[in-house]
DNA sequence: CCTATATATTCCTTACCATGAATATGTCTT
DNA sequence: AAGACATATTCATGGTAAGGAATATATAGG
């Protein structure tokens, strides 16, 4: 999650999943669309498949380089834990909760 | 959406995240249940909130943090947009008609 | 008002990482 | 086999950001 996380959040390497996103391209593709420079785009596809957010396929001196499903997947499985964020007012009465919790323990211990 | 994903990608702020995910904390409360020091947590809290991940509500000394669900909404949104890559076969059909076009265009070029 | 408590900020140092330039590797074409 | 093309790797460098220590700020409570 954190790889992947990590990933994602350099500017460039974002550009590129988004165009992969589209489907399978080879570098030299992802080189003039993104205006980057070749050996530049090679190693954010390498950090890119050290994270595992990307696949090679060799065709001939070309490498086409492709998204793997799996951690966009899991990327959304953590996410779903964090819908009741907006999905009814869970989090603001867990806050209150919470908050009471703290002051009877204060209370508690003051001896007031 | 970078910020968000730059934010989150630092694994102290991640846990803090994920704290905050069962309602809102006071700052000493996730000192000691991370066992960072004081000025760290406050630090990452502040990154948190500069990339607007996490509201504070001032109670006397304390500030309590609670997440703010525009963010992991925005993120949701834009995993949706990728929710193809696993469902159906879309992109390697997309992968096909790159290549075959790379190469209609290479065969008219080189007029082989 | 004075002290304790809770949190934020500053300053310094260190480690990491993105970039650029140069070069290496590998494959096609003739 | 040689040159052209596509991609990867290495090395050096600058910038950025995380951590530690010390200190500042603000509030409660006697």
């Amino acid at each position: 999650m954190i790889a992947t996380l990590r990933a994602l959040a350099e500017p460039h390497r974002f550009q590129i999943v988004e165009l992969l996103r589209d489907g399978p391209r080879p570098v030299g593709d992802m080189v003039h669309r993104l205006r980057l420079r070749q050996p530049q785009v090679s190693k954010h596809l390498r950090v890119l498949s050290d994270a595992g957010l990307v696949d090679v396929r060799v065709d001939a001196q070309r490498r086409i380089y492709a998204l793997r499903p799996a951690p966009f997947q899991e990327l959304e499985v953590w996410l779903e834990r964090y819908r009741r964020l907006w999905e009814g007012n869970f989090q603001r009465l867990d806050g209150l909760l919470d908050e009471l919790k703290t002051k009877e323990k204060k209370r508690g211990r003051t001896k007031r």
